[in-house]
DNA sequence: GCCAGCTCTGTTGTATGCATCAAGGATATT
DNA sequence: AATATCCTTGATGCATACAACAGAGCTGGC
């Protein structure tokens, strides 16, 4: 008999809502502020934090305090440039394994996405498109690859970003096309078609964010171009060309 | 290329002993011994193998100790093909960027690679092996895609498996004219082969490394005990795999 | 009015003591 | 001798106290 472990750490609580946009990008999280919430001492809430400032989720600047991570825009078009990357693999790793049981839920979740697009039930497509990407996740069949995969997602807040978009453009419909064009190659287990389709697929969807950020100036989910402390975020040497031209969506 | 940091993180210190084998991995990692190795107390120490367990160096077993993470052969396996999709991307990006600087440094990469292999220089032509790959993801120009990277790395201990490999194994010569094809196509600027070469090459590379491994008997950088079936992995959480190896012992 | 320097406050960084629990050995029972 | 139970040991988990520092605001001199 296994022990139950549904026991949520702090860590994982802080994940949660920093993922939910209960605390705010670029907010300070006093630790102390923090202790009296959860009703513990400064030392875990410490050590749940110095978790997540390796996952990238806060930032933490010595002596200072620790923070909420706020993408710049530059920093959304990497995390975007990896996520294509990822998703892409994945979808070509689903295909080329065939016949398994993520195919039946794949084949039920876009049934559904249908439905609700059709009905416009945007939050159960909000929902359904989640469920998808991380199907295709799953479907590749490694573990690794979609850890990674979940570490980036909370990054990007990638949860409101959905919402965002699915909810200020008009793109549904299509999206819904697409998630239906890569079922259809995944199930001919044609792995190359399947990467360059789901590749262009999370290129859409990036320039369709940016497009809705740029008319509903919802600035606040980004940081201001000039990070106060840009060194902050890694702690390899990173260090390298700093030309990085502020290039939109390639 | 060293820098050396004045003000080096304990965390830092520790994540550079596990990579180049100091640590042992599937040792224990005792909080006292490392407080007094460092001469600091617990608390510090404690937050750097929090650190160091998101990153997934170290698996911590709640209130049994924390160790270094040993990785079980189906997880190399995991971690080489996640190395392929990034470092295949990483080759693409390169490409499509056309000349920048990396491109001569890759150049004389492969120069002195050559070289190093003509005269059986194999500690050089080691150093070199990272420094090929790292100017390739540097040349991406992305940096989330290379912090990603590097964590990848350390988690496989890349380091002491490159050793291996070059020492063990004639692949030497084979891997420089690997090096060699990628850095035509990166000149001629052709994404496409970049990607699909590099992945190849990743793949050979991995290859070589098991079949040194099953050679030489070097389980010792493995993790005797047989991971959980994937299966298991349905009930995903956040911190992944980290805690899925609670053996049932009655 | 303005700026340099100082103090003051709130924050994080560290040390230490105690509570808590896992793992293995000692012991009693059969 | 085998087994179940208790206990010892050593580790981690957490709370608390204090030290050290960043940054804002005040003060005084000019």
């Amino acid at each position: 008999m296994k022990k139950k472990k549904n026991q949520k750490t702090i860590t994982d609580d802080i994940r949660s809502r920093i993922a939910r946009g209960v605390y705010i990008p670029g907010s300070a999280l006093s630790e102390a502020a923090l202790a009296e919430e959860f009703e513990v001492s400064r030392t875990p809430i410490r050590e749940a934090l110095k978790q997540l400032q390796a996952e990238g989720l806060v930032v933490v600047r010595p002596r200072v305090g620790t923070f909420v991570f706020a993408p710049t825009r530059l920093e959304v078009n990497e995390l975007f440039e990896v996520k294509e990357i990822l998703e892409g693999a994945a979808a070509r790793l689903f295909a080329n394994r065939g016949n398994i049981p993520e195919l039946e839920l794949l084949k039920e979740n876009v049934r559904k996405s249908e439905h609700a697009v059709a009905n416009q039930d945007l939050d159960q497509y909000v929902e359904l498109v989640h469920e998808y990407h991380d199907l295709i996740m799953r479907g590749a069949g490694n573990s690794k690859l979609m850890h990674l995969y979940h570490t980036l997602m909370n990054q990007l807040l990638h949860s409101q970003f959905v919402h965002l978009t699915v909810r200020s453009s008009g793109r549904a419909p299509q999206s819904d096309h697409e998630h239906h064009s890569i079922l259809e190659v995944i199930e001919a287990r044609d792995g190359n078609t399947a990467e360059r389709l789901m590749r262009d697929h999370v290129r859409a969807s990036h320039q369709a964010l940016m497009e809705v950020l740029e008319f509903s100036g919802q600035g606040s989910l980004l940081n201001a171009a000039s990070s106060p402390a840009p060194e902050a975020l890694t702690d390899f040497d990173l260090n390298g060309p700093d030309n990085k031209q502020d290039e939109a969506v390639k």
